[in-house]
DNA sequence: AATGAATGAGCCTTCATTCAT
DNA sequence: CATGAATGAAGGCTCATTCAT
């Protein structure tokens, strides 16, 4: 019953993540069929055994992104939690992930957040869902008396995700990663801190 | 009434903005020069007579964006103006293009701003450039007390500029126009406000 | 009755044979990959498959005359043979690749030989390196005092591969070929014999 | 009845001058007009308005060439010339038009002598017409007893020109230029001597 | 005579995908 | 499952030639 450990999955696997490593360093365009087997270390026409087209296996990695984000706020909608830790969980699912497979939160930013081009319906679709979701945190926040009210919810929305998205955008512009989790957390603490409360000295309220 | 305005420069900027139309639309990738010929309603050798070839077309297309915006820093850098002006001034650069020339903005934001593999060593410079001239900013801001010192500069800068991006990217995304000069400030406004005073309900720090 | 014959191989080739043939009747220039393609009865891709590059394939056809010249040379320079029969064996290589393999013989000559336009550093290299072995048997014949030292050996080694190479040259512009094996053996005769002992008219001498 | 010095013939002698180095550089079909043009100093359109199209130009170049041959070997048939010398004056022009003007003769060798590509039957011509002019001063040599008669008069025609363009082409190669006039002469003298007397040490005719 | 902007057919090369083994 | 040879549509770029001024 144990034998060799799943190979078909495993297979796939290591073809799912060379896709990842090839992706994130050449971009989704000029990343070819070919570099990704190379990449993997297994023939040219089992990529095409495992995954229909280049596209299947782009939508593959999409899911991959949007599954785990979109399992956690369902998680967080019916979450006893306080508004400001509801945003800390999607800062950590964004940095988390950056943190552990850092192609994958790559290829978000690069190819899947920003890009028209590969936007089918289906995958603005995943994008208006997400914003809604996270929007509606937001509409809590301020039901609660905990967000201002004198922005439109959709603005807060756009302002707190922009944040965090840009922050991991200039990490990969520059191929960086955290020294530790410290790090992580610190950055973490500083987006929530600062969209929350402003970068504002503090101390000049006391005036 | 005016006679030919400059056939040249007229033809060459007729190319220009036809490449912003197109590349807006379909990606650079996939923007064929032949679209972009045709779309400017020329034949399509004598977009190779103005641009020598595709890439020399997006770098003109980054030097427009670059150019407007490495002017704007400069003067603010010698500016009489506080701090919290200073970052209202970027965020106008970033919507009133957006505004005039929603084409520019949108590349700026789909293919500049985020895509690893458009990415040559001279276009990082131009980012990190102006990451830090913005930085600059922030840093002067916190000297004068206004800003807070429990984050790094690094920190509120990428949190500032990622507001600013993804906010004008969420409106990319919906291709999504300001209504009005009015809608256009309030939205600047927000940015700023939430940037230097926080999301935070102020009526809460009255209690 | 011998099977397959390695299909890799000989589809290679094919395509190879077919280059020859191809770029013999329209020139390196106008040969065009899909015209090569098409004589050799394979699809335009699989021409790239094998070799890089029209470049690539070019070199590729170059190799192959330099290579069995530069071996025949090889041999000739610790060959216990008299000075006339190592002339007589460069021409017969010369005469030979033209008789069973006119289309090489005839690329060699129209564009290899005399191209200033297709010579890189590389391919001029062979060239010299050639001239230069060919230079060291005539050295050696006006060592040994069979050939005339009034002249340079320069001279008398252009002279000799002149007389060789234009030989060729003409029967490949009017696209003659050997009748028989024997007429080859008559003209290589004629090229030997009047390098070595003169057109004059040996009858004279004897006055 | 002075004025400017035919303006007309001078400005087509530069473009066609300026064709003549830039094949000689760049080779027939990488020549551009442009490039003509540019060296030219003139405009680009210009060049059309003296040459029909960039095959009527060549026509011109090789007319030239041929010209000036045909000219002088109209004038050898008829002249009271001995063979040698005949064959000397024949060495002498191509000799002569190589010192004189290295581009025209390199584009003989290597776009006229020996291209396929470029050859028409107009061009064609022209060299069988040569061949057989030449043919005829070395048939005459055979008849009054000169010259060998145990070789076709064919074969000993493309011994001697082989010689003397090989001579050309390996200079032409190498960019190598006379240094002087008297370089020239000796050159000559040594192809004609060999052709005539073998290359034979001469002491041994005498053992 | 002179200029250079405008045209567009042609060709090399890439690469996703298919398929025979 | 696995391999890699075979296919061919698509697109960037070149450059001879035309033409309006």
């Amino acid at each position: 019953m144990a034998g060799k450990p799943k190979p078909r999955k495993h297979r796939e696997e290591a073809i799912f993540q060379a896709a990842l490593r090839v992706i994130k360093s050449k971009g989704l365009h000029k990343a070819r069929m070919a570099d990704i087997a190379a990449e993997a270390g297994t023939s040219y026409g089992l990529v095409y055994h495992y995954f229909a087209s280049k596209d299947d296996l782009f939508d593959a990695i999409q899911q991959r992104w949007w599954g785990g984000l979109f399992e956690l706020m369902k998680d967080l909608s019916s979450a006893p939690l306080s508004v400001a830790e509801k945003l800390g969980k999607i800062i950590d699912y964004f940095l988390g992930t950056y943190y552990q497979n850092p192609e994958l939160a790559n290829i978000f930013i690069t190819e899947i957040s920003r890009s028209t081009t590969n936007l089918t319906p289906d995958r603005l679709a995943h994008f208006k869902n997400f914003m809604e979701m996270t929007q509606e945190v937001i509409k809590e926040g301020q039901k609660q008396g905990i967000l201002r009210t004198d922005f439109p919810s959709r603005y807060l929305t756009y302002i707190f995700l922009g944040s965090l998205e840009t922050f991991i955008s200039a990490m990969v512009l520059v191929d960086q990663r955290f020294k530790d989790i410290e790090q992580k957390k610190r950055v973490g603490e500083a987006i929530l801190e600062v969209f929350l409360n402003g970068a504002r000295d503090q101390r000049q309220n006391h005036e």
